[in-house]
DNA sequence: TACGGATATTTGCGTTAACAGATATCTACA
DNA sequence: TGTAGATATCTGTTAACGCAAATATCCGTA
């Protein structure tokens, strides 16, 4: 067979196109709130974080951006009040992100939003063993392709035993 | 419960990190083979398509890209003698972008790399009836997000019944 | 045939992100 | 204490993409 029909390239296909297709869906609630995709996620992740803040290096292990990236992105959210720079009194190399009022309050509007959008085009979808399902096979193909992505995260920062 | 906490937006994360995930390990032999990851796509596309070829506009539906962006990955890969642009006798307005022999033979030169990248963290993890239900969990969220991502496959060119 | 709206593609411009380099600070060890 | 290497963040540069506008062409209608 012509390599180029491989179900394993449909397949791979397919999540790409779930992905991206789910993400536009996403976007329109998000972005009427003023919010990028990566500034949601952002203010998410600082949201269910300790103390509703991270280090810098870690948000962009948690995002996958650079770190010049979250540089860029903590800027921006700063300029908009919804993020504010707290130094580490611990490291002075180091600063926080934290998560303003403004951005709590921001995060908290369109969330319901969201998880409607979630519920109708995703998790909504499936039956609910068909669902845990799915998200057993995400959970195995995760741990392969992202063996620590929980920076942060407290027990995480502890140093791994050799 | 705390709405931050929902379980529908640890669906979409992780649905969100697989594919990062994923997209992220195939790049090594992508970016060896001198291809970035729309490249490839571009290049499958057309390889896949009658006649080897789309017009502008079907490979933009087919990637998501904008139309300009369509312009601009035509040139590069145009420019590295991958692809040509082939006027359009029906219709002179619009042009393909056709595989030329150099663009097949790198396409067929990283396609089984890839596909063992494939193997080896996506399909190949999962037992042959969990990748089912998987891909058709996958096929029905895609009907839902995405009615119509098959431009120029022929029978899609047809219009629509009124 | 001639006109007006629709469509295909390209180009100019602004935004965003990655990469590399610079600076400040930390940590380990002599 | 002092020095070397590692680490956290920021800044300059470059590349890619979307949007809007420009151009060429098509098609339905008078």
């Amino acid at each position: 067979m012509n390599p180029i029909d491989d179900p394993r390239l449909t397949a791979m296909g397919l999540l790409a196109e779930v992905h991206a297709g789910l993400v536009a869906r996403m976007q329109p609630v998000l972005s009427t709130a003023g919010l990028s995709e990566i500034d949601f996620e952002t203010l998410l992740r600082l949201g269910r974080s300790p103390g509703e803040r991270l280090r810098m290096t870690d948000l962009a292990a948690q995002t996958g951006l650079s770190t010049s990236g979250v540089t860029r992105v903590v800027d921006r959210l700063e300029r908009d009040g919804l993020v504010t720079r707290v130094a580490c009194t611990a490291d002075r190399r180091a600063s926080y992100a934290a998560l303003t009022d403004a951005g709590r309050e921001r995060l908290t509007a369109v969330l319901p939003l969201h998880l409607a959008d979630i519920q109708r085009c995703f998790t909504g979808l499936l039956a609910d063993e068909q669902l845990e399902a799915f998200l057993e096979a995400l959970r195995t193909i995760r741990d392969v392709v992202r063996p620590c992505a929980t920076a942060g995260a407290a027990e995480s920062r502890s140093p791994v035993r050799s």
